[in-house]
DNA sequence: ATATATTGTTCAAATAAATGAACAGTAGAA
DNA sequence: TTCTACTGTTCATTTATTTGAACAATATAT
């Protein structure tokens, strides 16, 4: 009888707080769950878990048995990833999570391109706006666009991420180019749903940087929405040149404000903070900075 | 898929140094051992274990590989430990290893009286005279008779071990009965195989302790052997007098040289040194320590 | 209060793992 | 060398585990 055998669906259960929980995690049956727990608690002879029908709760000896467990899973998890960090080709499944608009225009042609060079790696691109917990939801890395990088995280600057005031031509012949950003305030602003301070825009002029607050009445928390309605001329937007550099080059677009322009942000490749970084992660993320370096190829149009 | 599956088996192959030797000690098939250890292998993508048919060596990848296993095993074994030790009820099988003689005499009434008021424990008594690895023979504790115990395993002495030179009244009758150690120079002596110094006795005087060194034509490693060689008259033997205690009562067999008794040796019982004893084990040596407290029952007859 | 949704457990059916005999390969003995 | 004894692996069969639907129990919503 291996004394490993429930282990970590004993973790998994306590983790999820529920034996259902842990069974999508651990994607099995509730069945086999609850058949582990048991086994378990009856090869040690001891009642892991006080369960209610509804309720769910560890033990005196559970709580002692669980901070063993915990340990065990972080020493297999550890020397899984020394395993994988010693790898010279990087293989495996590469799971990355990253903000929609930049996925859809930046990372998964240079996903493909890297699979092209890397055909052992397989990658599972998962895309989406809400800031996610990489380690519960099974990422390997991410690619944050942000000011300052999750401290929890290891992070890797890859790229300036830039942001400008766009709307079509047409709107500014029709509404007047601002010449300064308060003159925004008489303007219809498309506002970004997950931004903390979502009516505050920032800008940087010649005294130093500061705040304009914005009124609009179309607000979404998807960026292509956004882009859809400021092409239409419905509004103008702060945007991320990566994501309307085409618009711009094709004259769809135009700038207003470049001399009160912020500082860029970055683009982030962020990845859990471990001993030991996996080949594939590593080499993917070297790949990144490399195709990203120095100004980067979407903001080449520009001066 | 649990991250810590083939971890134990891989363990005891590296153990063993041998998939068979692995199956054995796991209570299973080579071929399940040899499935497990594939499949690892290929969950990890890594190969662990360099196998010619008849030679079986760790990769590097192995060797960073099973430190990691090791800590993981030792830390089950511990988080285990810490709730059998806190059972208020001793139960779940007792494996122990003890001496023949010791064993047959007194052990068995012993474990049996313990079971009666014991009846959640099983016992697996296991009585051979070598000296075996109570690890590697997965045995819980030990009864061992010595004059220093192993000083890896924690001891608790149990009672005193004195041992007397007998022979039937016969015998002495016939080769005349000795006034000093010396006097057994001459003397048909019974040798037991598995001392240190087979062929010398220690004897304590007025003057303090000294060896005597005998000859004897008749060597034994099993003590009923040789006590029924000393109770058919055939020469004398250094006794434990838990061993001959009845033949004395009866007046089988006769001690000689009483005021050169050596210092008794010790009965211990010894168990692995843990940071958490089991119930089962504590509550047994308690029960062992209380049977044989002050002067053994055995040795109640003489004085 | 009543209804609804979700919990953990149970059971026969489906699936995966362990077995043991057969096998090919090798070290050591004669 | 040839033989023997033993290794780890393979494959069909037996055994054990996992599944998914049904179930009783209980929080939450209506």
């Amino acid at each position: 009888m291996d004394p490993l055998e429930g282990v970590s669906t004993f973790v998994a259960v306590v983790d999820a707080q529920s034996f259902t929980g842990a069974a999508r995690k651990l994607r099995c049956s509730k069945a086999a769950v609850s058949l582990q727990i048991k086994r378990l608690e009856e090869r040690l002879d001891v009642r892991l878990l006080n369960r209610t029908t509804r309720q769910l709760s560890l033990t005196d000896e559970g709580r002692s048995f669980i901070e063993h467990c915990r340990r065990i899973l972080e020493e297999v998890h550890e020397a899984e990833e020394l395993l994988n960090s010693t790898k010279v080709t990087p293989k495996g499944l590469l799971r990355i999570n990253a903000p929609m608009s930049f996925g859809i225009q930046h990372l998964g042609r240079a996903v493909a391109d890297f699979m092209l060079t890397h055909p052992e790696v397989e990658v599972d691109l998962v895309l989406n706006d809400q800031v996610v917990d990489l380690l519960d939801n099974g990422f390997d890395m991410a690619i944050r666009i942000a000011n300052l990088p999750d401290s929890s995280l290891v992070a890797r600057r890859l790229a300036p991420c830039r942001r400008v005031v766009v709307a079509t031509p047409d709107y500014w012949d029709r509404n007047g180019r601002p010449s300064h950003p308060n003159d925004l305030k008489s303007h219809n602003v498309l506002l970004y749903d997950y931004l903390e301070e979502r009516d505050t825009w920032m800008f940087k002029g010649p005294q130093g940087r500061f705040k304009v607050s914005l009124k609009g009445s179309f607000r979404a928390n998807n960026g292509d929405v956004m882009a859809t309605a400021v092409r239409k001329g419905l509004g103008i937007d702060l945007m991320p040149t990566f994501f309307c550099c085409d618009d711009l080059k094709s004259g769809l677009l135009e700038m207003a404000l470049q001399d009160f322009e912020d500082d860029p942000i970055s683009v982030y490749a962020v990845y859990p903070h471990r001993r030991h970084l996996s080949t594939k992660v590593r080499v993917f993320v070297d790949f990144l900075a490399d195709r990203f370096k120095g100004q980067p190829y979407w903001d080449e149009w520009d001066k």
